[in-house]
DNA sequence: GTCGATTGCTAATACGTATTACCATCTATG
DNA sequence: CATAGATGGTAATACGTATTAGCAATCGAC
């Protein structure tokens, strides 16, 4: 135990000014009710007797005592800190931590959280969830039981990216990925393009939903719009697909695997973008190494940091009027990765 | 104000359980001393009751009680998740999770912590630095006057760095410096440098003096060690003193100035480390693009983001004795621009 | 059967703040 | 001068947990 020597509380206050502790109370949350009253002189009295001590509340009492404490949780699904995908969080947590900040609120990070069946779990014995006046979920997927129990048990919080209902509306801060990936296609369909593909992860979260949703809807125009899934497969033979149905444009979920696919339609003596257009549907969330520009979008993800502390904020405080849910608009990025299908036909003979 | 549904109490338990209050706090913590007895069917009933409904214990109200909280602060000086010195930061700070995560510890970033005079201030009205059993300083410069006051109130603490006495042995967990430094002169001296130059940042930190001081020490068997200070000049001034003295390798406190002094020296015809071997003092501290592979040192920032929070557990639960000051050793980086001084004369004659 | 020891639990209280109900005292009013 | 209202403050209590002193019941021993 460390060998506290009793800090100044408001009861120290109050003796060396001569009032009651309530009155010091009072006097440091500026009550100026009509049925609170203090005079001029006590309360300086009382303000210089703080400043002589140097007292600051406690926090924790003053959080029992008032429940709300400016601080906000934030539960990460993954360390915060990855080395992995540590290019992705950043973003978010950068957002975070501004806004933060000129609310005056505090971060608490729940490092703690333990990892059960590979991923970390808000609830568990002893979780100090409630430290905070509410939080703010980041992680790809975010299950579902647990975003449950947060709105069973009315705590305040908002998700990073949008997410399904789960006994009830989730508030979130998102990405419209339906509408940014709408937009590529229209691009595409803008350049001649009619034979597309969209390749799959197997994730099943939102985000991943919301982009093959943007897809099929923009792409009714399309001559042929088909789904792939990239899991399992090696690019070759994701390209032999693709290739084989005279595809001119793919539409691929995961970085990565853009990657590849580009690597190995080189090298089949092929082109990119002349061969094949490759478009990416948002950041890597693992640093790949390339050096092409590929077209896509980027996802405002300082934005969704600093506007998901805002609206946790206002579900705090009661501004906030009906369920939060804000999706925010991706960039599109002009890239080198999205070309014309002219030659697509040549390539496709040789 | 959120509509808070009451929350689960221990005498919610209580009463379930037909129990007292006080019974359920003894079950919860598994105390079995000598003066305290609960029967085993009485425990299981509790028990059973707690997984039924739920129930987590509040970690205010047992702040609160117990001045205990698992929960460790960390405060920086400059922003945890800056877009420029990101690099430096993220390296403690990802150690400070692993280290934390693995004690089963949360971490309060202390984000509202208001600008005074361009600093960050732990110590302001309203600040929730107790809300945390101890807290962790990051930042090149910390203000001697918080340390001071840290100390005197008993306030458990451990700087990232080595510090100065502030009214007392300020516990940390540093990099050697000097010992890095030292090593790098000595590498020099091996090479058959004899005129040696120190590049001083107008940083007075204890990071500053301690490469200083292990420069000073080991560079008495140099024909000459000048300090030259940076400040205020131009790669091309300082280019100018060290050709005019002759010197064949400079040691740079600042990356960035090596990173100038470079192409000042290729600008002008002469080679790096051909002409001039130069130096770096440990990592940048803000990115700086360059094509050359330094000679020089790492600092364990993971290490010693790991080993802080290691100290502050020791502290806090009052297993360390003594002050505790940590120095771990830096790593030798061998780059390209360590050669040896041969070509000197000629370089200097062109 | 009495006395001390042991067992199993509870009542009371502390932690430091915020809030509310209420009590003095003073002032104006008729 | 009785009364109503305004003024300035305090006592009491709540928040939810941890801890400690101590009470009641049971048990063992002689």
């Amino acid at each position: 135990m460390p060998s506290t020597p009793r800090r100044v509380t408001q009861r120290d206050i109050a003796r060396l000014a001569g009032v009651s502790q309530a009155t010091v109370s009072l006097v440091l949350n500026n009550r100026a009710d009509a049925d609170v009253r203090i005079a001029p002189e006590t309360r300086d009295r009382v303000l210089r007797t703080i400043a002589e001590t140097g007292y600051a509340a406690d926090p924790v009492a003053r959080r029992l005592a008032a429940r709300f404490n400016r601080i906000i949780g934030v539960f990460t699904y993954e360390p915060a800190f990855p080395s992995g995908s540590r290019d992705f969080f950043h973003p978010f947590l950068l957002g975070i931590e501004e806004y933060a900040e000129r609310a005056g609120c505090d971060l608490l990070l729940f490092t703690s959280a333990p990892v059960v069946d590979g991923r970390r779990r808000i609830f568990h014995q002893d979780n100090r969830l409630r430290l905070a006046d509410g939080c703010i979920l980041l992680g790809q997927e975010i299950d579902a039981a647990e975003l449950h129990r947060l709105n069973r048990d009315g705590f305040p919080y908002v998700a990073v990216g949008r997410r399904d209902d789960a006994g009830g509306p989730v508030p979130y801060v998102g990405a419209d990925y339906a509408a940014a990936v709408g937009e590529l296609v229209g691009l595409a369909l803008a350049r001649g393009h009619r034979r597309l593909a969209y390749l799959n992860t197997e994730l099943t979260a939102e985000s991943s939903a919301d982009r093959r949703r943007g897809f099929v809807a923009a792409a009714t125009a399309a001559e042929s719009a088909r789904h792939l899934t990239t899991v399992g497969r090696d690019a070759e033979a994701i390209l032999d697909d693709l290739l084989a149905e005279a595809t001119t444009v793919a539409f691929v979920e995961d970085f990565a695997t853009a990657v590849a696919l580009a690597l190995a339609t080189r090298r089949r003596g092929l082109g990119v973008p002349g061969d094949l257009s490759i478009l990416t549907l948002g950041d890597p969330t693992v640093p790949v190494p390339t050096d092409l520009a590929f077209t896509g979008f980027r996802i405002p993800r300082e934005e969704m940091g600093r506007q998901s502390v805002e609206v946790l904020a206002s579900v705090i405080d009661g501004s906030a009027v009906g369920v939060q849910q804000r999706l925010l608009p991706c960039e599109l990025v002009e890239g080198d990765t999205l070309g014309t299908p002219d030659r697509r036909s040549t390539a496709a003979e040789r």
